[in-house]
DNA sequence: GTTCCTGCAAAGGTTTTGCACCATA
DNA sequence: TATGGTGCAAAACCTTTGCAGGAAC
């Protein structure tokens, strides 16, 4: 598998910084339908604004723990399982790695995805476009459409230095 | 999970019928590198161009002993690596269910996938501007892009008539 | 005849579930 | 205080691996 260690970066290369806005927003979310915010849950929100996203639940387990503080890996499931039913969390599936999750931010506002096949290093991307065409298949659609995933396979520059 | 019964159509509706060419392709690639051609591997390369593709491992197993022909398990999903390695098929990956495989073509004509996120019916589309859009995103990545994935969420006209 | 494929069974890795205890609202 | 969240352990699920026997070339 993969190298977990890897933070997904934007195409510019930087990381994104505490989304605290994003973590107000699930806590709210879930104070407002009747969930309430036990250790797990709060951690869980607190450790994905921190790292903006994008990781395995073995990961969001672990980071969690390297912090000091203790959680119940069934505990993590159920809370991205839920934050992923409210919108807060997007699944990223891949071929021979497990489920990502990643931030949704308000607004539709999104990105896409460039995976490196050989180290699963994930640059994200957005492109108007792309979205465009995208729009225009879902209108002609006979689904319903509410949303999409695009990811690109590839080689990063090390890998192909590496080859 | 969703019903794996369920035939992956086109937009246009109709369904692909044995793709004898897809068949006879991958045994002569096979025999070409080398690989034999035993009960279990002819079993999965006949069955899945007879079936068009886009199925589950356990699938292509099931189909195989419905016709009469015993198959482990384990052959199945080697000989799904295989022809995946060699380029013959396509794995596609969701959130919430195992990978599908799909028969790849020559040419480089492909299609995206509209899955109903309810009861897992996959629609194929395909369509140019998009693959414009996506050639140029490739073109300007750092990675070596070599495929690209799609694919739309929502739900079916079914679905929705029943919500 | 040799090599490689196959099938079974067992193991591996990820995710879910059951249940008793405990914390939140 | 009542409800629902948590953690542990066990199970479920999908996929891979080990190995002995058999088939393909």
């Amino acid at each position: 598998m993969y190298d977990r260690a890897m933070p997904a970066e934007t195409e510019s290369g930087h990381r994104h910084s505490a989304d605290t806005g994003w973590a107000h927003r699930a806590l709210r979310e879930l104070s407002q339908r009747g969930y309430r915010a036990g250790g797990a849950r709060s951690a869980v929100i607190e450790l994905l604004a921190e790292e903006g996203g994008c990781m395995e639940a073995e990961d969001v387990a672990e980071r969690i723990r390297e912090r000091g503080r203790s959680v119940g890996t069934a505990s993590v499931y159920r809370a991205l399982s839920l934050l992923s039913e409210l919108g807060l969390l997007h699944k990223l599936a891949l071929p021979e790695a497990p489920v990502r999750y990643e931030l949704v931010r308000p607004g539709g506002e999104h990105h896409h995805h460039i995976v490196c096949d050989e180290c699963g290093k994930t640059v994200l991307f957005s492109d108007e476009r792309l979205e465009a065409a995208i729009a225009e298949v879902s209108r002609r659609a006979a689904f319903e459409v509410q949303a999409h995933d695009i990811t690109l396979h590839g080689h990063c520059q090390s890998c192909q230095e590496a080859a």
